[in-house]
Formats: structure tokens, sequence, C-alpha cells
RNA sequence: CGCGGGGUGGAGCAGCAUGGUAGCUCGUCGGGCUCAUAACCCGAAGGUCAUAGGUUCAAAUCCUAUCCCCGCAA
């Protein structure tokens, strides 16, 4: 039986703490999450999914602003003997002093194959720069970013027709199998740990909303493809069209290939948005203006005012 | 009380400051033209103008409240 202490915010994690919640080798002690937000429209508070999870199931949790400053914490670290402290998607560092903290240790679960794509967007760079494959890894956590020894990993395919949202709940699954296979090792004593390989480091930063734009001027189609993939459903790529800002939604690829001698330009004939870039068109299918639902490129092309009518 | 856009036949929009016949581009149905067509021509059906009150001789339009959708921001 391992007492187990839990850090995670978002709805990735969920998969995971339902397996927690239910492995009979563990003994869930405690979740911890970030304390709740005004976010939304209309700023209302709003609990962590994680959190959420937790009233409904009656788990305990603790809600906490920083975690390595973090009193209640620490006694509760002194009081129960944890064995593994988890992490997963918490949203805020851990001190080395917090890290201590675990008997056994702690250990982070990170959406990518590392030491491939440290960092806070890893799922977003793999759609966006054409990964074949990823999957999730079980790292221990050491103070360095990401860059703890590797104990498990799953890999799936990443299919180039695959967005973050439809990958992340993907992986968020994959997630709990991992951690249930850690949880058997763990119990075992069976665990192994690898370095991770330096030359084949690479970084994934957090999303900046700039980056979803979507440029005529230097984007290639297969860059825009992946774009508009990669920040699907949040924060959508996008483009300007008369003044507004129109998300891209889905698209189509209509040549990855044929090149333009003159500047690229947006064609909006024939009932279809098309974007002809400098190498590759590409035709929004999608597409959801501001202030409006999302809906096809056909219909977004009927409404608007300047629409050439032939 | 974070800021803002919007709800008009099945779809996307116009009309609203200056109240007075329900408009546009499509779709649907019927007919015509055509070797043929998502093209073209003729015709038709389809709308409590989000909801509830109010002002008025008269409200999609002005006033009040409510519901719903969306963008920014986080």
């Amino acid at each position: 039986m391992l007492n187990v202490v839990f850090c995670a915010t978002p709805d990735i994690a969920l998969p995971t703490l339902q397996e927690l919640h239910e492995n009979p080798h563990v003994n869930l002690k405690l979740v911890v999450s970030k304390i709740s937000m005004k976010q939304g429209r209309g700023m209302k508070i709003m609990a962590p999914p994680v959190v959420q999870f937790c009233k409904k199931n009656n788990l305990l949790f603790h809600q906490t602003e920083n975690i390595n400053k973090d009193e209640f914490l620490f006694d509760f670290f002194k009081k129960e003997e944890i064995d593994i402290l988890l992490v997963f998607a918490f949203s805020q560092f851990l001190s080395s002093k917090v890290l201590a903290l675990p008997q056994v240790g702690a250990f982070n679960i990170h959406t990518s194959l590392l030491p491939r794509w440290r960092g806070a967007a890893p799922i977003q760079y793999a759609i966006l720069k054409g990964d074949r494959e990823t999957g999730v890894s079980l790292q221990k956590m050491v103070k360095k970013m990401d860059a703890g020894d590797v104990v498990l990993t799953k890999t799936i395919p990443l299919l180039q027709t695959e967005t973050t949202e439809s990958l992340t709940s993907s992986l968020a699954e994959l997630s709990s199998l991992l951690v249930q296979e850690f949880i058997t090792k763990a119990v075992e004593k069976s665990l192994k740990y690898q370095t991770q390989k330096e030359e084949d480091v690479t970084f994934a930063p957090l999303i900046q909303k700039e980056e979803a734009y979507l440029n005529l001027e230097k984007d290639s189609a297969i860059e825009m493809e992946r774009k508009i993939r990669a920040f699907y459903p949040w924060p959508a790529a996008y483009c300007l069209i008369e003044g507004k800002r129109v998300k891209v939604l889905k698209a189509e690829m209509i040549s990855e290939t044929q090149t333009l001698t003159g500047e690229p330009f947006i064609e909006t004939k024939n009932q279809q948005l098309l974007f002809h870039c400098r190498v590759g068109t590409l035709r929004f299918t999608e597409v959801k203006p501001e202030g409006k639902a999302a809906m096809k490129d056909t219909d977004f092309l009927r409404g608007l005012k300047h629409h050439e009518k032939k």
C-alpha cells in the first residue's frame, strides 16, 4: 500500500485521478490543486476541474497559492508518511524542499516522449512540428524543468488529423494506464531510472496567442494547417478579414506544394474561403467570426458585405 | 457588478439613430432549358422579427426586464 499525494489542476488529469482513486494499492491521502480563480466570461470564480472531482467523490483536497510556502502541506507530509508525490499539469514549480518530502520520491507525468518537448505545451508542439508519434512519460522530478530520469513511457502514433483537443483526451487516458503500471512497479519496488539524452532535448514553451495568427505573408499551407490543429480549440488559429478577427476551426488542404509567383492572397469565390500561401493552398472549411457562432466557410461568405457576387 | 458583439423563414446576413407592405445571397419544392450540370430561366412554400411587459392609431425598429449564443480578458 502506497500513501500518495496528487498535485494537478485541469481536465487532463481526471482519468489519472480516477485511477489513483480506484487503485487498490494506493491510499490517496490528499489532492493538491491551485486556488480557484475568477475566469471565463463574466469573471466568475471557478474551481479547478480536479477540485470539482474531489468534491463529487468526497476526496480530501487542498488548494494552495504557492506549494513551496504552504505550512499546511509541510505538516501534512510530516504527519502522514507520504511515499509518493505525483504531479500532473499542476502549473507550479516545486522547490527541492518539496521534492524531498515524499519517501519514495516526487514524480511527474509529462505528455510527450521525453526528452522531446520539455515545457508547458508539449501537445501543441508535437502537432505544430508534425511529429509522427507521441506519448506520455513518467519522470522522477528534479529541480530542472522536465529533466528528471524517465521511469516509464507509453507511445502512440500521432495522426496528421489530430487536434490538441483530441490528442489531449487520448493522452489523458494513456496517462491513467501509465500510472497504473507505475504503481504496480512501485509496489514491487522494481522502478528503473533512465537518464535523458541531452542531445535529444527540445523545448515546448508556453503558447503565446500571437503564435496562433495565420500569417499569409510568411506561413506555408502546411504550417497553417498544423497551427489550426495545434491551437484547436484554444486559443484557436485566427486571421483578420475586413478588420474582424476570424477564428479558423477546421481547414482542408487543397495543395501542399503549389507555389505562387506573385503575392499571397485570399480568394472568396465559388463559395469557398481559400488562402493561397506562398507555398500551398488551404481552404478554411469552418470559421468563427468574433461575436458569432461557428459556421462553414460557404455560410460565412454569404454574409460578407463586400462579397463578390458573380 | 471586468469589457464588448449578436439573437430576423432551413443557413448566412440587411433593415433599427428619422416607427407605417418582411428585403438580400443561398437552400428546399415544382416547372422550363440542356447530351449534361453544383450553370441558367420561371414559379411556389416557408417568418409569433429570442421571450415577457410597456409607449403608440401603428413596434423588427423606441423603453424596461429576462433567457440564450459568441469575442476579448483570465
